[in-house]
DNA sequence: CGAGTTTGACCGGCGC
DNA sequence: GCGCCGGTCAAACTCG
């Protein structure tokens, strides 16, 4: 399933915090804040969760006061998925995303370098995630126990998968 | 020059 | 019927 794909590759990049199931026609994921919306910020562009996003609107909703981007799978013409990623209101350091439909191709997995993530912006900045990526879990695990043997098992699962490679 | 982003306008659904 | 709101479109703009 992709599930596990996205989860991996979020993970890799160093921008996953927790991941919730539980959107009735998507799925709903809550990653770190990073250089996901910025390509300017010298990161991998529209790739970072194994496919290829194009982004086709944005708007403030009133539930949030984050504004909410709109993005289409651009890698596959045929392609209708859809994704909705705003800050989440409860922390603004959140990102939560909402996927729509199901992809009917392979993802890009093959990102040609694990090299184009290697470098995040600096040193610094990769400390700086560490430090609320860390912070980030330990309080949504606080938050949620249930979701930690969630978490272990997804991971765990996709760690052997990896070790594959 | 092409691909992607920004942003205001537009449209349709829904509640009153 | 009207207004609000979320979602989409498309022209202008940016960047590599």
């Amino acid at each position: 399933m992709q599930d596990h794909e996205l989860l991996v590759n979020n993970l890799n990049k160093r921008k996953f915090v927790e991941c919730e199931e539980g959107n009735t026609s998507g799925r709903t994921e809550t990653l770190h804040q990073g250089s996901l919306k910025r390509p300017n910020e010298g990161v991998t562009r529209v790739v970072k969760d194994g496919y290829q996003w194009r982004k086709y609107g944005q708007k403030v909703t009133r539930d949030n006061p984050s504004p909410r981007a709109y993005y289409k799978c651009s890698f596959a013409p045929s392609c209708t998925v859809k994704k909705k990623v705003q800050k989440s209101v409860d922390d603004a350091h959140l990102l939560v995303v909402i996927y729509e439909g199901v992809h009917n191709h392979e993802s890009m997995e093959k990102e040609p370098d694990d090299t184009s993530n290697r470098r995040l912006n600096s040193p610094m900045e990769m400390l700086k995630y560490d430090e609320a990526l860390v912070e980030q879990m330990a309080n949504s695990l606080r938050r949620n126990p249930d979701f930690i043997e969630d978490l272990a098992d997804a991971i765990s699962s996709n760690i052997l998968e990896y070790d594959l490679f």
